[in-house]
DNA sequence: GCCTGTTTCAAACGGTTGTTTCAATCAACT
DNA sequence: AGTTGATTGAAACAACCGTTTGAAACAGGC
């Protein structure tokens, strides 16, 4: 009709940027449908219900918009480069969202902080499998750690990651927008991975000035 | 009527527990009227509108529920102390909310996490002193570091207690619900303690186990 | 008693929601 | 061409939403 995709992989594009940006609750379908010069009736034709289109949008973000890193990246160098790796690799996903319009990322992280019955499919096949690599890090930096205390630990570095998407817009608002905006991928990239080196005896503390002490910076990029 | 309280207030309190366990669009004032056998109409009577009757429990939430502690208690004692004091209070109240049935909190968050209207007076009044005491406190272990940094240091900090609460549904399904249980107040201040103390450079990095390492423990409590 | 201002109540309003209905359209195959 | 099955379309459905209305109930002052 209007594109040479099917009425359905259409609506289920528009489903997915609409879901994205307002939520199950306050997206209705007929915008998404008036979006793609559809029917209303289509929905329910093609998906069944409203909520079987958001399971299906879900699952399209999750497929199509978190390509995990080649396992190989995660088991070269030392394990402080693979942890720097990660967590510019996480960042990276979690700060996109804000410029890029990709919604496949902010859907899924609607759905964690959100959860709908659609969350157990996401933590299945998407969200555990990168859990269980950063664990796999932390387990070569704390072999004798025990399970729960990896898990502390894997928290603590997705938790730093996270808080600059769940709370931008409060953060933004309490240190100002110009100083927020400073706070780009490749700086926070820096302090989070100085940060969590540090407390993992991977690298000196921090110094006065907050900044990691590196003798080689090479060494840990 | 059916209570000593006023009408208003009773709508309120009603107002409060459903806006935080559903959310601003899911509420419905006339579920919040039946709970409270009071009539429909009444809120627009006595509050004008929905979204007014919203700003009010969010006001209502951040002056009940978030005493802060003394101003005492931030200056007291080593930073080291300061900081285990701000981690151990503020995982209180981000860990309160499950347990407990104070919708104070969980309204706050989630004005947090979804930000409306009412947030900038939220973080006006009751973020940004918080945010403060702890830039204050970090500014006493760091005092070189740049704003800049001081904000990012202050966000690696509550960014892993909050996601204690954003994450939550989540990471209880990740890493299974017995072991997430064991993830207490006590066990998490420890952690997030220990956490940023080496990442400082006030205490030891955490061993092979994940674990601090404490010379004498009663000196950092 | 009467009056006045506040508060409550049932009912209805206009709007939007997800969903269903059923006829119209289209493509493909005999 | 004719038939079949899948798709689209406009309209209506039932349920809920926040809000408004206007009359009733209530209070306290005179």
């Amino acid at each position: 009709m209007s594109s040479g995709e099917t009425t359905k992989a259409r609506l289920l594009e528009a489903a997915g940027e609409e879901f994205a940006a307002k939520g199950y609750e306050k997206a209705s379908i007929r915008k998404i449908c008036d979006r793609v010069n559809a029917n209303c009736a289509a929905v329910n034709y093609h998906f069944g219900s409203k909520e079987q289109l958001y399971v299906e949008a879900v699952l399209e973000a999750h497929r199509c918009g978190t390509e995990m890193l080649p396992e190989s990246a995660f088991q070269e160098g030392t394990p402080a480069q693979q942890l720097r790796r990660y967590i510019h690799h996480f960042l990276g996903h979690v700060l996109a969202i804000s410029h890029e319009n990709t919604w496949h990322q902010a859907l899924m992280l609607r759905e964690m902080i959100q959860p709908t019955p659609a969350s157990e499919v996401l933590v299945r096949e998407a969200i555990r499998p990168r859990f269980e690599r950063l664990v796999g890090i932390l387990r070569g930096v704390c072999p004798e750690a025990e399970p729960r205390k990896l898990s502390a630990l894997a928290f603590s570095v997705v938790g730093q990651c996270l808080h600059y998407r769940v709370a931008r817009s409060i953060s933004e608002r309490l240190v100002g927008a110009e100083l927020y905006e400073t706070l780009d991928l490749d700086f926070l990239t820096d302090h989070i991975t100085s940060f969590c080196l540090a407390a993992l005896g991977l690298a000196p503390p921090l110094n006065l000035a907050g900044e990691a002490v590196v003798n080689d910076p090479v060494s840990i990029r």
